[in-house]
DNA sequence: CTGAAAGCGCTTACAG
DNA sequence: CTGAAAGCGCTTACAG
């Protein structure tokens, strides 16, 4: 069933079909009516590829969600979507559906599969795209973004290209003042040995992190020591190992993680070293994913915004695509510390 | 950049930069080589609907997520995607993309967005889909198969409607046995008032547990009470109301729970009413999600294989598609019990 | 208000 | 081995 099929059986040309479906006004009450009556019935949907070749909008975009991790890799396995990526991707496809888009989900899991990110943009299956997970800088989203194509960023520092990063939406949580927070929370219980693990530093929020903790670190006239200090990947082993090792060398009061996963094997380590939280040593983490209120103690951290991270990502970049215009944004979305069960006073 | 200008530039015809696109035989290598270079020299890719249009098949295929949720829908809040979801939704992504596809993730969480689906069959954006989350027989689900498109479907008894079902690819987890193992690991504990609280009835897996645990009882000669069967919804509010309910009128020695999201809410609720689990209450729940482990005390539950159900789903489509055959398949993918600390011997 | 026609960017028989 | 041409199913100036 096609466009002339149902002009045919309606007595009308191709044209007036094709008016009727996109809404022009130039067509009388009576034969809209009649034509949409006869689409109905025939279940006629427009063919998508011929309308996009034929000029309408492509209304898809792409979400790229890139999650390289070393562990994954190397036994093969397939891990779980981490809370981060599987909340922005539900609340990313409910918005840009809101707006009248759909969304084309790719994974990238190793640096072969990057081709198909340009190849989304260049062959024009989509006509814009969120990308989430990447390493800072990461070339080929800066590649896309120099060809001109539309691009929203999560986690990216704009610092680092300002040409390049003043030609997309960048979006970020508040890291810094997070870290910040959760550390002046922890000098006021009392810390002053406070240790930082962060995650990968090729991540932007991995390093705004590390500069909110050494911030309120020296604002408090604590020294910053480089002992207390360490970063590891993404994940409750990479907690785990950071910690182990910290532990064999350092009495912190308190480790500041950097995220819940982390903070997860952070506790694990910290209970084999025959310690307890909060009472030896205090553990605050960043996301508040599920998991966090049901830990034993609960887990202070520092909640995300993810939904408003969402909702500016689909919303500015589906905006840029409807209006053809070469909208530019740096959104930074504000963090609230989450006070559980996992920090107490320094004795 | 289009085809003809990598034509004129090579000195060929169309004709000849789509042959070697499309690897055709028969193009002289050193032609081939000249053109290919040319290609990559102006990062040209072919324009996806025109291919599309012009015959080529289309690699995408849909996954549809319906995950209509009173609860959200009333608050108009925004939650997370369930373990459930989010992981088949990783894997299907990752094994679609091994096989060369791409997926468009959409999600139905109000009966208005169900036309979206319908659409993108028939305006051929997708050459197939998944459905996951649907209730039992969904009317919309089976139009489309009817109406001859790929489908798969993960969730859904076969038996409601074997004419429809033999015409997809249905993937269940062994729910029946599943709910038969662990009612079983319960009576071999000595417990014989156990109580089953199962998900949404409208959901072929609450309905094939609620089986299973009946059958257990029953080969057990345990007498099946009505009073300790419940149904709620598939979420941590929906157990805990269940359960509240529940020792209200009984004093049920376990618990079977339709997931583990659910036994959430029912230790909550028996924490509440002064009970420990597993002391007081042993406590069964299903899916395994991450949190399973961390809870207090860590639970006992079943199991699915996501990521085996997945490739299953995944990977048959795909071949349905790319061999172009009226693929139909019917899967039951093993669970396995996940015993841990809540439940014990009753007294 | 409406139809005939050009065009979107490809692929693929067809003919040579 | 290769090009000219038809065709995929639409949309949209253009002319009336």
């Amino acid at each position: 069933m096609k466009s002339t099929d149902i002009a045919r059986i309606a007595g009308v040309s191709r044209s007036t079909v094709s008016r009727v479906i996109n809404n022009y006004p130039n067509v009388p009450e009576e034969t809209r009516e009649r034509i949409l009556e006869i689409i109905k019935q025939y279940n006629y949907v427009p063919d998508a590829s011929a309308r996009i070749l034929a000029g309408i909008k492509n209304t898809t975009i792409g979400l790229f969600i890139i999650d390289i991790r070393p562990e994954s890799n190397s036994k093969g396995r397939r891990i779980a979507l981490s809370h981060y990526f599987s909340y922005l991707t539900g609340a990313i496809i409910e918005d840009a559906a809101k707006m009248g888009y759909r969304v084309l989900v790719t994974m990238i899991n190793n640096s072969e599969m990057y081709k198909d990110v340009k190849q989304a943009f260049y062959n024009k299956t989509i006509s814009g795209g969120i990308f989430i997970g990447q390493k800072s800088d990461d070339p080929i989203v800066k590649e896309i973004i120099t060809a001109g194509y539309k691009v929203a960023i999560i986690d990216q520092s704009i610092e680092s290209d300002k040409d390049i990063y003043s030609k997309c939406i960048v979006i970020n949580s508040d890291n810094f003042s997070g870290a910040y927070n959760a550390i002046q929370y922890l000098i006021n219980l009392k810390h002053s040995r406070i240790a930082c693990i962060t995650g990968e530093l090729e991540k932007a929020s991995a390093l705004e992190r590390l500069d909110g903790y050494k911030k309120a670190l020296l604002d408090a006239d604590i020294p910053v020591i480089n002992s207390l200090i360490a970063s590891e990947e993404f994940t409750e082993n990479g907690g785990y190992r950071a910690v182990k090792k910290l532990l064999a060398r350092e009495k912190p009061t308190a480790i500041f993680l950097g995220n819940d996963s982390m903070a997860i094997g952070a506790m694990k380590a910290i209970k084999e070293a025959g310690m307890k939280v909060p009472g030896d040593i205090s553990i605050v983490g960043f996301d508040d994913v599920e998991i966090s209120q049901y830990l034993n103690p609960p887990l202070t951290t520092v909640k995300m915004r993810l939904s408003e991270m969402a909702s500016l990502a689909a919303n500015s970049l589906i905006t840029a695509i409807d209006k053809e215009l070469n909208f530019s944004a740096n959104y930074k979305v504000p963090v609230d510390l989450m006070i559980r069960e996992s920090c107490t006073e320094s004795k």
